[in-house]
DNA sequence: GTCTATATTACGATAGAC
DNA sequence: GTCTATCGTAATATAGAC
């Protein structure tokens, strides 16, 4: 019990600071601090660095279905979700024009460390690639829903790579306008 | 002249190992084992990392500069040259699937490091900025043109964090037609 | 200008007591 | 499950010979 309490206890602290500071920079006396551990209690939960990232990754790919399924209820038409999606980067604004993308980051980092967590942090990507491609299917020919999809999602990385570096809201704004009038076009 | 010739060595070994492995993750061994010297004379020319990146950055803002004003002579057109700029993603498209986008990436682990020199980094991006808004200022309003320079610096790095994660060069392709398609509206 | 040798620090990881 | 102590390695950086 109070175990399982530690090991999601150093998760989330593990994916915070990875996502805040990048993984590589993030050293166990990082986490460890920051959960109030010893480093050497430490190697009891996870016996290595890449286990602890393997972790933090499935850690977000339940979080990222559960937000996916919630905002399947929460909106009632396709065009509602796929808006849902394109507003991330203004409902956690503040987030990205300091860490950027969760999702975007953590991939270009390990593809430049040549992770062999790579594949994994790709998956990422996919859930949301799949989840978009669904609704737009809903509104366009099946063969055009994937083209569609990968096109938001390359809106919300453009977005999210230069509101970190110009830290630019009314940026992100007009961004987020722009992509709404383009989306309106394939709306029944 | 030996002396200055080693320093530019050094420059472009760290720019290239940077580019590819991240500033972090790049080692004065690394670079110094690319240039063939030994680590203690490698303080001879740099007595800091900071020191190396100030110059790596330094070379790319003037190589940058350089880029820009050629394409200003072999594109006779507004829309020849922003189009050239859009087009990159395709003319680097091997290295940017591997390593992404030199300027992107860079921001993109500067800000994570909270890096003094994070405001020199965007310097690069200010510079594509400029250039673009020049560009489009031959062919909107003045107060449009910013706007759309900014629309088409996203454009390049969410098909470069995306080109990466995905290794899809399709999608860079299909990205770039549709940027094509978006840009005819704006030609006179 | 270039080298070897070394100081110093931080990190990932292990051993073993409690 | 948690701790302290410690090892090995790699990285930044310096000193001093040639």
């Amino acid at each position: 019990m109070r175990g399982a309490a530690t090991r999601e206890q150093i998760v989330e602290a593990a994916d915070r600071l990875f996502y805040q500071r990048g993984y590589e920079h993030t050293s166990f006396a990082d986490i460890a601090g920051t959960v109030g551990l010893s480093r050497g209690n430490f190697y009891y939960h996870f016996k290595s660095k890449d286990a602890i990232l393997d972790a933090v990754i499935e850690a977000r790919l339940a979080n990222t279905r559960r937000t996916l399924e919630q905002w399947e209820t929460e909106q009632a038409t396709p065009e509602g979700r796929i808006l849902r999606f394109v507003e991330i980067v203004l409902t956690n604004g503040a987030d990205i024009q300091q860490y950027g993308c969760p999702v975007g980051t953590l991939n270009t980092e390990l593809a430049k460390l040549d992770h062999a967590m790579r594949d994994q942090a790709q998956q990422l990507f996919t859930l949301f690639r799949d989840w978009l491609r669904e609704q737009f299917a809903l509104l366009v020919p099946a063969e055009q829903a994937d083209d569609l999809a990968m096109h938001v999602l390359a809106f919300s990385q453009g977005v999210a790579v230069l509101s970190q570096a110009f830290r630019d809201e009314e940026f992100v704004r007009r961004e987020v306008d722009r992509m709404r009038g383009w989306l309106s076009a394939y709306v029944k």
